[in-house]
DNA sequence: AGTCGCAAGGTTATAGAGTAACATATTCAT
DNA sequence: ATGAATATGTTACTCTATAACCTTGCGACT
């Protein structure tokens, strides 16, 4: 493998979600807000896959591992607030969402998103940003949000072609 | 106004549409593909609003245009009909659909979606798309389509607040 | 002109995604 | 301890999209 973004090397996985976790506490800690064993258990169930869950699918696991049934507003609500606190990203082209591998730093979300394979690997890319900032303000619209979802074969699967 | 994106000045309505209806009518006749009268009607009333419009929205406007009830599959297999001949764009984050202005031209999807008046404006970028191509290139992934959605205030809603 | 084959559209039912509104339970500050 | 605020549970519903099967109608060919 040639190139390795973060999200598609073969790494530690546990040690993986571990750092994802430890850092979503201490964030949560240092903003005041409150990470409670639901809004965790949906985090950690989003980073076990590594790969864009539907809302539906993570209400299943939810029901699963806590032996009873879970609804709709329940994980709606914890993925509210993960999406608010950039714990996680919303794959809109998916209805999935994602764990951020760098939650605190304030940035867009650009995604190259494997049809294959359905993995989403996210890009950190300022100068992307900055690009697309300034085509917005040629057109006089002032940026909020950025959603860029580029959709194709990751490496691993246009090698195995 | 200083910057007038084509979606956004103000311009002959009827003109455009009969513009892009008469395009659409060349683009299928030259791809041997049929635009039916339902398709037609579709893309018209798309082009009627210029505004991203959902699935079931065009489904009550063609069930009073019939004067018959029109049921999801009609109209979602008109719009996939008019997706797969880049006649229409969807908008995913806004779960709609747009005329593009451009069809023919093979060219991926980059709108600024206005949060208060929920224009949409197509940009016209092929630098944005290889700049995009090359950061995804970096990643060894290969690209199949681009789906940029930047959300925030167009020219008109920023002034008027 | 008939007819065969296929593409388009009709119909019914259901799956998947998301929210509104209200009730209950926790937590936190005082 | 108590009240206010936050978080979760519950029911019901809306909106978005597709599966499966049937009917129609165009169009190429003899």
């Amino acid at each position: 493998m040639e190139h390795t973004p973060i999200a598609c090397s073969h790494h530690d996985h546990e040690h993986c979600i571990h750092d994802a976790l430890e850092a979503a506490r201490n964030l949560c800690i240092s903003r005041g807000v409150r990470l409670t064993d639901l809004r965790l258990q949906v985090l950690e169930l989003i980073w076990q896959n590594h790969k864009p869950l539907g809302a539906y699918t993570l209400m299943e696991m939810l029901a699963k591992a806590n032996t009873r049934r879970v609804a709709p507003p329940t994980v709606y609500r914890a993925l509210d607030f993960l999406l608010e606190q950039g714990l996680i990203h919303r794959i809109n082209v998916l209805n999935a969402f994602i764990g951020c591998p760098s939650p605190g730093t304030k940035h867009q979300s650009y995604f190259l998103i494997c049809r294959t394979c359905n993995i989403a690997i996210e890009l950190d890319e300022p100068q992307l940003g900055q690009q697309i900032q300034r085509v917005a303000g040629d057109a006089g619209f002032t940026v909020e949000t950025q959603a860029l979802e580029v959709s194709g074969l990751c490496a691993n699967c246009a090698s195995a072609v």
